[in-house]
DNA sequence: CGGCTCATTGATAACTCTCAACGCAGGTGG
DNA sequence: CCACCTGCGTTGAGAGTTATCAATGAGCCG
């Protein structure tokens, strides 16, 4: 089996703040899994039972209504945390967009953990506070901005999210040319819009020459002025 | 001047782990002070330079476009925290709804003490953590719910939060009757609506029998069950 | 080659916003 | 004491944006 020592994100994630020994203990409560792209994980209301780090793939949090509209509500990727620690109910559903790879604890298990080791809590504690900091920015988003202004904001986001991981990059070490982990179904969960709305607005954006779409899952900024302009 | 021991919270807040000694310490790096209602204690964008616990009052946390469309991401009350430790940029303005009271600390004395304390780092981790599950439940809201839900749904959030503090509750242990720290611009701001649209909701909620509106800040929920079906 | 899913495009409707007028309450100054 | 002004909320008419419904097109797999 794979251990810590190995993990890819080793260096990135909570668990870089411990110590061999440490690491160890760690590695003995916590499994590695993959999930299918489109399978969950955790399912929105049920108990909390696991937490989890993503080590690689993108997975999205949502949450929805009795009646079948889904909002999207965050995206995780490699190096983050997933998971509700020291709470009963999972406050949303948590699905693998592509095929990812975790590494999964129960909760009560990593709970003792994380309370033996405040630094690995700190870790945890400044992450929560980074997440929240971009949730509430995204609250500016779908509270206020149009559909256009909305799509060339979740652009721009992408290309600095995605800038790591899968993509040739320029010199202004944003990213060019993406690979959208999302549907276009996804992306209007994401944003609160119809789907059809997103897809005219791609269009618009594509005829205006700003951006090129050599496949749906594909974006390529052509003038990023622009789209920073476009994203009010 | 007052200390900790006569502190409205202190039970509540996440001071409340610390023994005497503790509390003496962290007495002697804060202090109190009063904001008007209206008055800002941290600015968006600003440098983070302080935090603080609410003692009274209801406060605001806010971010907005540069063309003055703004959207309230947030809502703190008595016992909460505010600010954002561990980082150097404020987020979000924050803003007094209400005169306020609040227990102010130097951003960098708290995060010595913090660091040094890791029953308070935990405290401060499950508040965030909550704060982060509610947020993103209101995501839900601004992306994916009809004026209408909105406003209902504010309302059953409403009677729920202020339930402690300022007003009569009735057998079902929520509050019948509220006094809302919010003027319909605010309402509409943390509803992602206009202020039209807020007033003209409010109007149907009342013709309909739903609620009374005695004044424009009190709000008296008539059928609770109604209000619950039309928050979707 | 069909049959499937996903994305695009079009026509229309619905909802919310915008612009504008009016009402009401509280405060100020003659 | 009353007139006036100002801020806030309500109401109305119309426009605009986005959703809805429907059809078509493109890619993928059996």
């Amino acid at each position: 089996m794979s251990s810590c020592e190995q993990c890819l994100v080793r260096n990135r994630a909570i668990c870089a703040t411990l110590d061999d020994r440490e690491i160890k203990a760690l590695n003995a409560i916590g499994r590695q899994r993959r999930i299918a792209a489109g399978e969950s994980l955790i399912w929105e209301g049920e108990d909390s039972v696991v937490v989890a780090n993503v080590i690689e793939g993108v997975l999205k949090l949502s949450t929805g209504t009795e009646d079948g509209r889904e909002q999207i509500v965050g995206v995780v990727y490699p190096s983050d945390f997933i998971g509700r620690p020291y709470g009963e109910q999972a406050g949303q559903g948590v699905t693998a967009l592509t095929d990812a790879h975790v590494c999964v604890f129960s909760r009560r298990d990593f709970e003792v953990f994380a309370r033996e080791h405040p630094e690995l809590e700190h870790k945890l504690l400044e992450r929560t506070l980074d997440e929240l900091d971009r949730t509430r920015r995204w609250m500016l988003l779908l509270g206020r901005k149009s559909a256009g202004e909305k799509i060339a904001s979740f652009l721009l986001e992408m290309s600095d999210r995605l800038a790591p991981a899968n993509c040739k990059v320029d010199i202004f070490a944003n990213v060019r040319r993406l690979d959208l982990p999302f549907s276009r179904q996804q992306i209007a969960d994401l944003l609160g819009l119809t789907i059809e709305t997103v897809s005219r607005q791609f269009t618009r954006l594509k005829d205006a020459g700003i951006i090129a779409l050599p496949s749906p899952r594909e974006v390529e900024i052509r003038d990023r002025a622009a789209l920073v302009a476009e994203a009010g």
